[in-house]
DNA sequence: CTCTGTGAAATTTTTCACAGCG
DNA sequence: CGCTGTGAAAAATTTCACAGAG
């Protein structure tokens, strides 16, 4: 809406478009303060920033990806994670023959430089994007060197200390959803909102 | 747990891999009958057969891919889903360059055979893989052809008639959250389950 | 008038706590 | 005994409904 220069926007419209009741989007934005305007609606470029400030991307989150399959390269390509703060800072596998190749226009660096990396270039957040049976010896790697937020897409739990904060994208779930619902013959609801 | 041969769980242990409280997994698990024994847990193998029946995933879903960039070339390639019954059968691009190229043993057709392939393998969902301009009038055109279950990776808010069940994948939000609870000192919860 | 912000009510989810089966 | 299955209680979430701001 902001592209688009929509001004203002009201709850009715923000939880159509979300699928929900309009009462809960005010319930919930009324957390960030009192923005609305009573008779008109929400600004939608406010709304914009307290949600970001809230959700803290005000600032840029260094980001790494560990494994650079077609997933990790997927992941180093996609165009939604800049727009919102994230920034892709360095790319990491365990293969020699990956080692030293381009992707974008970082380098795909050997595992045992993921320390080097996380100092000099303040990664925040570690993206797991290596087959399952990897996954949690690269989680570990990443806890060791101080790494504090990790997303899992590899198809593995993994477990990490309580201070790590640990979250998991499962594709075959997502379909799993979708077949529960076709098999219900009822309507799967929304997936991770927008 | 089946695969190393682990003849049976208790809700405790189930409770523990899926950050939950051990009463949550037995209430959960009873609306699929009684198959837990008292004083011992749950047969691994028979709790695998129940939930896989439950949601549907005992027989094959043929999957078509909507976008075969770095992203479509992913989940073409993720072996997870064929664990789970979720068949690839068909890649399709808008991109006159893409049709026709390979990706694994499939041949990337052009957005005109969508309808022919549909029908001719049985699609039962649709991955929209495609860049975020493109998703909505991708989406309209597997709803045309009768797709009534869709999984939304593209960065865009995507409207289908209610009889359809959409679900989203947002990479970004995902780091959003995280990022959320880096700022807040506090620690994310899992994400999407097992 | 319209649309927000929010107490209060309704509903849903989660947890407790324990009877009872193997 | 140990652990499930489940009513009942507690907690959290969602919706209603309306006062009141612009």
């Amino acid at each position: 809406m902001s592209d688009q220069a929509v001004g203002t926007v009201s709850s009715e419209q923000l939880a159509e478009l979300a699928g929900v009741n309009a009462a809960k989007v005010r319930k919930d934005l009324s957390y960030l303060g009192s923005y609305g305007t009573r008779g008109v609606g929400y600004d939608v470029d406010q709304l914009v920033r307290e949600v970001s400030r809230e959700l803290g991307l005000t600032h840029d989150w260094p980001v790494a990806i560990l494994g650079v399959g077609n997933l990790g390269r997927a992941l180093a390509n996609y165009r939604g994670f800049r727009a919102r703060g994230f920034r892709i800072v360095a790319l990491v596998d365990a293969d020699p023959a990956k080692v030293g190749t381009r992707v974008g226009d970082l380098t795909v660096e050997p595992v045992e430089a993921l320390s080097r990396l996380v100092t000099e270039r303040g990664v925040a957040i570690g993206l797991i994007a290596t087959p399952a049976a990897a996954a949690q010896a690269v989680a570990d790697r990443l806890v060791a060197v101080g790494v504090r937020a990790i997303l899992n897409f590899a198809p593995a739990v993994v477990v990490v200390p309580p201070e790590v904060s640990l979250r998991k994208v499962d594709l075959a779930t997502e379909l799993s959803i979708l077949s529960f619902y076709q098999q219900q013959g009822r309507r799967a609801g929304d997936g991770v909102g927008v």
